[in-house]
DNA sequence: ATTTTGACTTAAG
DNA sequence: GCTTAAGCCAAAA
């Protein structure tokens, strides 16, 4: 069922850790559906439990911080996740590095 | 119910 | 390295 997935989605996001980012393709692997990277990113924009849901530690495939509407965009996005720890590469998250790996 | 749009991804030029 | 093209998904119009 498509809001189970989305159910998955946000518990997903909700589990990245402090200091760790995940791709959008990746929640979407763990939430059930690998092509719905697109999809996630939508539910992103929604964004129904801002609070709870992280959806700043969600980032592009290739590290990039894309979206974002909110906290001064990318630029506030980028500064809490440095500030939570996480590695960047210039404009772009070093995934080698700070990309969440599943416990 | 059909079309458009978008915080995606990968491949190819 | 950047632009196009194609693929897949879900929400909104």
């Amino acid at each position: 069922m498509k809001n189970a997935f989305k159910i998955k989605v946000y518990e997903v996001t909700r589990a990245i850790p402090k200091g760790k980012v995940t791709t959008y393709g990746q929640i979407a692997k763990l939430s059930g559906n690998a092509k719905a990277a697109r999809a996630v990113g939508a539910f992103m924009r929604m964004n129904p439990d801002a609070p709870n849901t992280p959806c700043h530690r969600v980032v592009a495939a290739d590290g990039s911080l894309t979206g974002y509407s909110g906290h001064g965009g990318v630029v506030g996005k980028k500064k809490m996740l440095l500030k939570e720890g996480v590695f960047f590469k210039g404009s772009v998250v070093d995934l080698s590095r700070s990309q969440w790996k599943r416990s």
